[in-house]
DNA sequence: TTCTTAACCTGGAGGC
DNA sequence: TGCCTCCAGGTTAAGA
């Protein structure tokens, strides 16, 4: 499942990669997974890719053209840069380059790529409502705080908020909420000061170890070469229900917090 | 305004 | 072995 850390990772790679690439031809296999918001698949032929960033989940990708893809891999997507595009299932769109293929799969088809005007980007809806970047000089504890107070919800379902935090999701805030030593069920209204600023730095932390890593992989993620994250052996609690907590040893507790699975440790975790 | 729940979707796991 | 059911989860919309 794809989140900040992935996509972090995914875009360095595809940065990299494709940049000065041309757009030879689209290929799209599931229409719902290829949008046109504004642009034409036309205007797309010849544009060759300059640059590939990330706000939140969502990754945009930048042409020498009037043109600009949005991506976002929601549950199972990927964008793989490959030379080779036989030994991929579920290939949605392909971007055929002057060389290579950009891959778009998706087993469960909820992503998609956008094509849209370049000077549309800084006006796109979804990116408009995303809260600020947890590795932004801008993001800390006051920041937290400040937007938490009055809210009952779990502290877990407010960090999944995308409006707040962008790029949470439910692994990383299970694992961030264990660092910060703060129950998933606490409501996000009870945090002080100090827990706060505990669980700012927790969420930084986890996700700096997770693209220093390449990554956390379960079945479907994979980077932009097609390559599985390693940051599975460093989780501490999400998906591990029922095992050991790996501080206290105490058994770690599997609970559903607004409708998400969430593991903690009742006794590291207040 | 805030919160909860369902829907979207498909592959894998587990039960019978 | 085959069938059925449940679960996983990011985001949005509907309803309370």
């Amino acid at each position: 499942m794809p989140e900040l850390p992935e996509v972090e990772v995914i875009c360095r790679q595809l940065n990299e990669q494709l940049r000065g690439k041309r757009v030879q031809g689209v290929e799209v296999y599931l229409p719902k997974s290829f949008h046109l918001a504004g642009a034409k698949e036309a205007d797309l032929i010849g544009a060759a890719f300059t640059k590939v960033a990330r706000r939140g989940k969502y990754i945009i990708i930048e042409t020498d053209s009037n043109v600009a893809l949005i991506v976002h891999l929601r549950m199972t997507g990927a964008l793989i840069y490959t030379h080779d595009a036989s030994p991929y299932t579920h290939v949605r769109t392909c971007l055929h380059l002057d060389d290579g293929d950009l891959l778009y799969k998706d087993v469960r088809t909820f992503g998609g790529i956008t094509v849209l005007p370049a000077q549309a980007v800084a006006t796109y809806p979804a990116l408009q409502k995303l809260g600020r970047e947890p590795l932004s000089e801008a993001f800390n504890g006051d920041y937290l705080y400040r937007l938490s107070r009055g809210r009952t919800i779990p502290v877990k379902s407010f960090l999944l908020q995308q409006d707040k935090v962008a790029g949470i999701g439910n692994i990383y805030a299970d694992e961030a909420l264990f660092v910060a030593g703060i129950r998933p069920t606490k409501a996000a209204g009870k945090l002080t000061k100090k827990a706060a600023n505990a669980l700012a730095a927790a969420i930084q932390k986890v996700m700096r170890d997770s693209i220093a890593h390449g990554g956390t992989s379960f079945r479907d993620y994979r980077d932009g070469n097609g390559r599985r994250g390693e940051h599975v052996h460093y989780l501490q609690v999400y998906g591990r229900g029922g095992e050991p907590c790996r501080r206290c040893g105490k058994v770690l507790k599997k609970v559903k917090v607004g409708g998400r699975a969430s593991v903690y440790c009742t006794h590291c975790q207040k």
